[in-house]
DNA sequence: ATGGCTTGATAGAGACTTTCTATCAATATT
DNA sequence: AATATTGATAGAAAGTCTCTATCAAGCCAT
């Protein structure tokens, strides 16, 4: 029954029937019957098809919500028993969008000093597939933006504040000040992240607001990749002041803060919104509360 | 997997194997296959055993937990699914206290009209039963004192308020009066229910609060015994104004206010504290929100 | 239009699980 | 000490599941 369960939400992920018995680790005509026999007890067609998949009828969709929660909470119940016999283990799976990752050691490494027998699987996400992750299970918590775009059935813990700076050459214009404007920085060609990421819709709003517009010269998914551009000492970018500082300034690229508007964003944890949570991400919780103050400081 | 846990909750309330497995319609080898292989799951002995059921393990109560959840979810789910198919349909299993027996009638009445499919179970149980039962996905809501003595994981309606009369024949002493106090009717010999009843707590308080004691004559556990006899004019007791309206008075039998103190006790609805309800028991206590007002007027 | 491709359903065989009956060992009860 | 109760175990039969192979229907490109 459960297993069927399983099925459904990763059906609902796949959208398609061989690649979701991929995902569960079955053949195709084994997911097919399972589906097919989901039906029969409830007696009612759970998915449209034509064909192809097409997604849930109405029945499916309530199906695949009690899924959600029935598979989640079976999961929860075998961690728990676990971490009964044998002190907290197994594997905290983790996504967090890319201007947080610099921060989640601050996490992981007092986590780890407590739980040493914990296993980490830290993903690089959109806010976006974040939340989707959460709903499908495929991931214990996130850490993203607690504002700005609205988050789903989810708990949250207030991390930190993301404050922005200009990333930039000290030879470059601006390049001299000790603080910038968003009028300012929309004159300058920059690298950002692609638009997919909510930052970088962040910082569009921000420059459009500002007058400006946003033309980066330079984009993509990932920081690294922008912060290495910067540190050539030709490019230019926007960032967090946290995320600039963990990747280290050298004498010749200088973080600037940007005002007017101070804009801040709050990052924090989320996980999903269901009592009890499994011992493994209650710890993270728990770890993610003590460090809040320090990190906001 | 989810049968398994079935197991569980038929163990915890049978306290037997064998009887458990008779609830569940399988033989006991099959029932005891079933909690080894969850244990074999687990990795974690979840029953004491001796030669006899002696308990669950610390893990075994946690799974225990976890298996009314998992089971009672997985079975509103069906119930939904069931009702978006073909409207409200089902059994409504209910159980209420003696003294609420009569006024059940005034909840299942217009619920019926609005779901005339649903068919009802109803069982007459002591206020501890109720809660038990909840607790065992055995009924879907119960009908009990809100107040007085502690109740679990539930959420409740209040229905009505519960007074007490003096219920005698009119030629006995003090069936002449209009009010009676309970130090008064501590010197009448009466028909009460059982002690297992919270009701006959309830009373026995109330006369040792004033001052006597509560020897009654005759106990039984059902209210149509206790009423019979006082209807022979030859016997009194003590009961709810409701219950007393609704068995009908005689010329010769009145129902006499006792006051000093004017007690009384909230009846309500109570069902399982989870989100969200069974459309069956969702219904109910809508209709118990909408009947309390009319009720308690 | 037509041939190739993708997608999910179906059929049938083999492997695995489940569940039953019968029986046993251990403990309670008398 | 004899008997009854309780839950575990063994073995056989039934049932279920999952796989491979194949099919039919739609989609897409030429």
């Amino acid at each position: 029954m459960i297993d069927k369960l399983e099925f459904i939400l990763a059906l609902a992920r796949e959208k398609h029937f061989g690649h979701a018995a991929e995902a569960c680790g079955v053949t195709q005509p084994t997911l097919s019957a399972g589906v097919k026999q989901l039906e029969e007890q409830m007696g009612v067609l759970l998915v449209n098809r034509g064909s192809r998949f097409q997604g849930f009828t109405p029945e499916g969709q309530r199906v695949l919500e009690w899924a959600r929660r029935i598979v989640g909470d079976s999961r929860t119940m075998r961690e728990e028993i676990n971490s009964l016999k044998l002190g907290l283990s197994g594997r905290l799976r983790l996504a967090a969008i890319p201007t947080a990752l610099a921060m989640v050691a601050a996490l992981t490494t007092p986590y780890r000093e407590k739980h040493p027998n914990v296993q980490f699987t830290i993903y690089s996400r959109t806010s976006i597939e974040i939340l989707d992750l959460l709903d499908n299970l495929e991931i214990d918590a996130g850490i993203t933006y607690l504002e700005n775009e609205p988050i789903g059935r989810v708990s949250n813990v207030p991390l930190y504040l993301e404050h922005y700076c200009l990333l930039t050459s000290a030879d470059a214009p601006l390049g001299n000040r000790d603080s910038v404007t968003w009028a300012e920085v929309a004159q300058v060609p920059l690298c950002l992240l692609t638009p997919d990421m909510q930052n970088r819709r962040i910082i569009d709003r921000l420059l459009k607001g500002a007058g400006g517009e946003s033309r980066p010269t330079l984009e993509s998914d990932s920081m690294i990749l922008l912060y290495s551009h910067v540190r050539t000492g030709r490019w230019a970018s926007v960032m967090p002041a946290k995320i600039a500082d963990t990747l280290g300034l050298t004498d010749t690229i200088r973080a600037i803060p940007i005002t007017q508007p101070k804009a801040v964003q709050t990052i924090g944890l989320v996980v999903p919104q269901r009592e009890p949570m499994t011992p493994i991400t209650a710890a993270l919780v728990a770890e993610a509360r003590r460090l809040a103050p320090q990190l906001s400081g």
